[in-house]
DNA sequence: TCTCCAATTGAAAATAATTTTCAATTACGG
DNA sequence: CCGTAATTGAAAATTATTTTCAATTGGAGA
């Protein structure tokens, strides 16, 4: 996940390791939460003042691409993004703060086989993500209100 | 799902049936894929012509919200719908004809139960998905190519 | 270290997708 | 039927995303 492995899967791919990639990566790893490509391009700016959007664009679907990073999706305003350290990763994501937990063991494979002979569908992909509140968030909502 | 039933559910939530409604969860219905707003427009409007896309917008959301559709997300170009029978349901899409098959019995108690125990969050919703090729085009893209 | 060139970039413009406005219309309880 | 809140659709406004293209840059190889 470090800027060395990235040189490495980029050079596989023929891709350069470029400031703008390396700044939108960074981004998103230490977030530890969803971000939506505008927000990428907000932090990122910070520290590489000269980024354009159309680029975080270009690279948040190089990252997903490359498995870095995955779309997370809402029930409305879709699109947002958090980085993965596992090759097959999903998300807890808090719908109060963010946050955005990664997981793996996904364990669909029975539900997976058995709907695959019920239903004569050859399966190849699945999307799974969890949400609810993280731990902070779930102390705050049961403390009680404070002034007003 | 019929009309009577939708029509009892939408006085609960003091709105109206509508033609504009009507035509567009017929549509999904007997569809049996996803669409895209946009090709529901397209379809719905056929049956009833005065109808605006606006409007299609605002009856998508509604009917997920009364839980007659479902949203689908894909990887890139997101947002599609398709139609609901079960409460619970999820979908199984072929990702050549966009046939969507609903299925129930998720069963995600025990990876739920473990992560909550393992992070702290109250999970509450989920999303899963399931992608592949239906039956009819599995064995298409089976059957020896043709001409060219 | 220097060269060369394919890959990359960002601004601007073009598109696509979705939402807001608002005056006219319609569903439906009484 | 009436009265009225809910709904509608056209048009405009916003937002989100993609395309263009000339300038720049990373890095393989000399
Ligand atoms: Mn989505
Ligand atoms: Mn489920
Ligand atoms: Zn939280
Ligand atoms: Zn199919």
């Amino acid at each position: 996940m470090d800027r060395v492995t990235l040189h490495h899967d980029l050079r596989e791919h023929h891709r350069k390791l470029t400031r703008a990639r390396q700044a939108v990566l960074e981004i998103l790893t230490q977030a530890n939460r969803h971000l939506t490509p505008a927000a990428v391009y907000r932090k990122a700016k910070i520290k590489y003042p000269h980024l354009g959007l159309t680029t975080v664009y270009r690279t948040l679907d190089l990252l997903v691409e490359l498995g870095y990073i995955r779309r997370i999706h809402f029930a409305d305003g879709c699109h947002s993004y958090a980085a993965t350290a596992q090759a097959h990763g999903h998300h807890l994501v808090c719908s109060v703060c963010g946050r955005a937990e990664e997981f793996g063991n996904c364990d669909l494979e029975a539900l997976m086989k058995s709907l695959q002979a019920k239903t004569g569908f050859e399966i190849s992909v699945h999307v799974l993500e969890l949400m609810g509140l993280c731990p902070e968030c779930r102390a705050k909502s049961r403390a009680p209100k404070r002034k007003k």
